[in-house]
RNA sequence: UGAGCUAUGGUGUAAUGGUAACACAGCAGUUUUUGGUACUGCCUUUCCUGGUUCGAAUCCGGGUAGCUCAACCA
């Protein structure tokens, strides 16, 4: 089978040409949020990447700016990328390197490229220009080396306030690159650090700690989203004035889904305005959210693998993230009969007191997984929607008249509907044909519809949580307000009848509850994760 | 009135001057004790415009459209 490359790939290959003997790249998330599945792409990709080339992945921390960050963060990033699969060669923290980095900030003051500015925030950005229109040099430029390496010490010091005093690198205030306007390498902030306490007081920007990071580390494909691109060169003038090992820089598109929000900001709105409940809410793009709705770490992997990489901007159809998870638990997930919505059926044909065992294939996918048996007795529950009294054409399920098969059991008939004084059904009176166990019928006669059920004297009722999309819009970042498009019906809790062997199965297992879908257990009850392909929409036809 | 990036079916991604392909989605059918799975078929493509060339999705010129950049965020 012929290989396709990503293009970051390609770049690889024609650097291992050019004689590169040791690919190295890195993770670099910044602690101050929960990892989502746009975050889970690049994970793939940079780990991915290391291992099909026999390199090594980092992971590090981008923790410059303390006011954002914490541990909470930190923890729940390692579990992440651990639950998706990948163990990282080195664990890294930019405040590890802010000893040299200030060391460096001084060698660049030294030779007459970086300089303390007075100014104030609001001048600073006055004078940095607009993108048509070049910016204007600080009054403070052309300090002297001598009274810049006294006053960054002083910075270091503590001896001014917040915002009294940055460093910044001495470029070119009339740059067509805003990114390269004298840009800020340190600022003040009197805030503790949540790995250095309060040894600091300055830290450095993300464009001065990031490349030289990377060039500490060795790493070589410095691999990051699009909108980095526009850095690109301030990363290269670090690295080349300071002189140091040359890490490079590739942007690839960031990963968007539609009907989904992919934004930190927003998803920290949803869980702090309780519209969901927390950062690991079935219905969140974030991994351990997935995780709680039912992905496997195989299906996400196998969905960063099919959405490619590439530079230009995507939206991804949620279907084929749904595909992904089909196609990893279809292999794996043992099937169980269960109905969420019940009718009674009274077999009136079947002995009163009468039970027999019936063998069932848990997968017909597996044949290692092997079989069960389960009670069939008088009286069944079968979902609602398998029975129509005034069935459309390509109906093939109960009617009045009409036969069905119950899975591994009797082909039944239905002789009677009985309703309340509302109108609603609440039994189904049918007779059955003894000689059509095993897939057989008494007479050779055809039986297309095969409906799921369970026995109504052995059934264990449990909790199940059925999920939609959390979003109605295809593009719910399109609006003003995203929360106009939040779905109301995106989450329903029903008591759902089982198997009685389900309600002990472990946390965490999968099942394929015939006909309706892939489900979750969790220490509640059972998750929907996916439906079969289109099962739903066209049951509700 | 700037610079950079991008442009291939409905959605993604390949094709690296030589037959435009793969997946998802959609539609139809076969198999099936799941309206699942599997298999088969159909549907729908190179932003526009000049040029180079025997030959252009690919190279060159000119347009157009989208995205990114003016945090002491990353």
């Amino acid at each position: 089978m012929e290989e396709r490359l990503n293009f970051i790939e390609e770049i690889v290959e024609e650097s291992i040409a050019k004689g590169q003997t040791e690919i190295h790249t890195r993770f670099p998330p910044e602690p101050n949020g929960y990892l989502h599945i746009g975050h889970a792409k690049s994970i793939c990709l940079n780990f991915g990447t290391a291992k099909k080339y026999g390199g090594k992945c980092n992971l590090r921390f981008d923790d410059t700016n303390p006011v954002k960050e914490d541990v909470e963060y930190v923890d729940s990033i390692k579990a992440d990328i651990n639950w998706l699969g990948f163990m990282w060669s080195e664990e890294h923290y930019a405040s590890d390197y802010f000893e040299q980095l200030y060391a460096w900030a001084c060698e660049l003051i030294s030779k007459g490229l970086a300089y303390v500015d007075d100014q104030t925030q609001d001048e600073i950005r006055a004078t940095r220009g607009t993108v048509q229109k070049a910016g204007t040099n600080s009054p403070w430029r052309e300090r002297s080396v001598q009274e810049n390496l006294a006053l960054f010490a002083d910075m270091r010091a503590g001896k001014f306030a917040d915002g009294e005093k940055v460093l910044r690198a001495k470029i070119d205030m009339a740059h067509t690159n805003m990114s390269m306007r004298d840009p800020l390498m340190y600022r003040i902030i009197h805030t503790d650090h949540h790995r250095t306490g309060n040894k600091w007081c300055i830290y450095p920007m993300y464009d001065y700690a990031h490349g030289q990071s990377d060039s500490l580390e060795g790493i070589t494909h410095s691999i990051c989203t699009l909108e980095f691109d526009v850095h690109r060169p301030l990363y290269d003038w670090f690295i080349e004035k300071l002189g140091i090992f040359p890490s490079h820089q590739y942007e690839f598109a960031r990963l968007n889904i539609n009907y989904t929000v992919m934004s930190k900001r927003k998803l920290l709105q949803l869980v702090k305005e309780n519209h969901v409940n927390g950062w690991d809410d079935p219905r969140m793009p974030t991994i351990c959210g997935l995780r709680a709705r039912g992905y496997t770490p195989a299906s996400i992997r196998l969905f960063a693998e099919k959405v490619g990489v590439a530079k230009r901007d995507n939206v991804i159809d949620l279907s084929l993230l749904e595909w992904c998870l089909r196609e990893d638990l279809n292999t794996t997930a043992q099937r169980r009969m269960a109905v969420l919505d019940p009718i009674k059926v009274v077999i009136t044909s079947w002995p009163e007191g009468q039970t027999e065992m019936i063998d069932c294939v848990n997968n017909p996918e597996d044949e290692a997984a092997g079989m069960r048996a389960v009670e069939f007795g008088r009286e069944v529950l079968i979902e609602r929607g398998d029975f129509m009294e005034n069935p459309p054409k390509k109906y093939y399920r109960l009617a009045p008249g009409t036969e069905v098969r119950l899975r591994y059991g009797y082909v039944i008939k239905c002789d009677e509907v009985i309703k309340d004084k509302d109108g609603v059904i609440t039994e189904l009176r049918c007779t059955h044909d003894p000689l059509s166990a095993h897939g057989a019928t008494s007479d050779g006669r055809k039986v297309k519809g095969v409906i799921h059920w369970v026995s109504a004297a052995r059934a264990v009722p449990i909790e199940v949580r059925l999920f939609d999309r959390l979003f109605m819009s295809e593009a719910p970042e399109a609006s003003g307000n995203f929360l106009d498009n939040l779905n109301p019906d995106s989450m329903k809790i029903v008591t759902g009848y089982v198997e009685p062997t389900l309600a002990e199965a472990p946390v965490g297992t999968h099942f394929q509850f015939e006909r309706l879908g892939y489900f979750i257990r969790t220490d509640r009850g059972f998750n929907k994760a996916v439906g079969l392909k289109d099962s739903w929409a066209k049951m509700a036809k």
